[in-house]
DNA sequence: CCATCTTTGTGCACGCGTTCACAAAGACAT
DNA sequence: ATGTCTTTGTGAACGCGTGCACAAAGATGG
């Protein structure tokens, strides 16, 4: 499978490509808007424009799942909803488990988008001990002892970490350890998990920064209005030291 | 009003890759980390480790920035770690304002990422009237209607939407409006923004749902290679392949 | 100063994902 | 039936990102 598709008849082949499984929930979510507002079809450049995508690219993604569409007509919502739920594994119900009930676990806990699509909430940890049986979203939180029991009794395959970066790679060793092949990661760490064992991870940090490079890009471009050659090899090297906690380097480039 | 920002190459001035910018505050956490131990140097084989990619990946992301290495050495922790974070725009203070303060508008402003990278929560904002005034992670609650103003007051040109989805398009909408160019919107919405403005979303049922497609499959293909502890409820629904005539339960199992 | 060793920086090839553009397929009107 | 019109499904081209493999660069030791 090296080189050429071995092309298997289009209808499941199981050769979904991460990116279009990684817009399925897009789509799944206008779909779901839809078809609450009784919409009974919907053309691909209507439901691309509500997904934010490009038509071209999501009846391309559909190709992969099948020829659920009719030409002439567009897509029927029902049906399409039916097949990406099925597609993705929410037709049945995955019990999860959030370990580290701090700010952002009892965020997690409250957060409803996780119940209406096809995940419940099995139980909440924390290795504070004066956290247990204080209920939040009205689970009440258990021990990070209990924590192998909980995997094993509830058939968790996936576990969400919220804990601090320093408790996280501990964590996640136990939770694999307990059968969980499923994780998403919160703390600011990466972790090291074994073969077959999926890991996503949710940065709120990294998120930022990413934010401020352009938008430190967009400033310097701006401040260059009517520049007619401004050497581009030159970045600006203003704002002498910033007042605060000032981490400046002193090593200085040969 | 395109939704999608055609993000112009433009020039080849500074040209870094998208990919490449993710990652940079990833390297970045890990030199931060390396600094603190006091580690002088660091070669790119054990950076990446600690970072979690491949080292011929660092190598080049590193060759977008400069040539900042030393051969048969390695990098100068402390002269990279001001290189990224002067790249990333993170020598400057970024002032940010949270919109939404509900459970994950309150565990994001409480979080401390954002402090520790040359980030500042400027003020946090909601509509609730109740809010207004009360101290969320020592910061009072302001409401909606001073949005403008604490925007253009502060210079602020970062925006957390937190609100539900409901609300998020209007939030962003006047966040725009007075200013913003840069958001990080956790509500489950497709925002649609003019050019120039950024968005980067951080939906958690996105990343659930991707998580369980994965799940699905593993459950799909198991057979021999597991480790205990397969979970009672190992529901494999895998529907037998339907011809492409007509029709399939138009409904979900619960 | 020369030899050797280590590690960077990068040219190159490859595969994935995106986009274009159009033929095929069906709906609908006549 | 037949023609027209709409929209899907997809072959093909293109661009980006990744990983390999190696020459260049500098450190180090004799």
């Amino acid at each position: 499978m090296a080189t050429g598709r071995t092309h298997r008849p289009a209808t499941r082949s199981r050769g979904i490509p991460e990116a279009t499984v990684a817009r399925l929930p897009l789509y799944l979510r206008a779909l779901t808007a839809l078809s609450e507002r009784s919409v009974p079809t919907v053309s691909s450049e209507e439901l691309a424009a509500a997904a934010g995508v490009n038509s071209a690219k999501l009846r391309k993604d559909f190709s992969y799942l099948g020829s659920y569409g009719t030409r002439g007509v567009g897509y029927d919502v029902e049906y399409l909803v039916y097949q990406i739920s099925r597609e993705l594994g929410l037709t049945q119900d995955w019990p999860v488990v959030i370990v580290g009930i701090g700010n952002l676990g009892a965020a997690l806990a409250n957060y409803g988008g996780f119940a209406s699509r096809g995940f419940r909430v099995a139980a909440l940890i924390d290795a504070d001990p004066a956290m247990a049986g204080k209920p939040v979203a009205g689970i009440p939180v258990q021990h990070t002892d209990e924590l192998e029991k909980i995997i094993k009794d509830n058939g968790v395959s996936i576990g969400v970490i919220a804990t601090p970066a320093g408790a996280a790679q501990q964590v996640c060793d136990r939770l694999v350890a307990a059968g969980v092949t499923s994780i998403l990661n919160f703390a600011p760490t990466v972790l090291s998990v074994p073969d077959g064992v999926d890991v996503r991870k949710v940065d709120l940090s990294i998120e930022l920064q990413i934010l401020a490079f352009h938008e430190q890009r967009k400033a310097g471009e701006e401040t260059a209005a009517g520049d007619g050659a401004r050497p581009a090899a030159t970045p600006r090297e203003e704002s002498a030291d910033q007042g605060p906690d000032g981490d400046v380097p002193a090593v200085m480039p040969a």
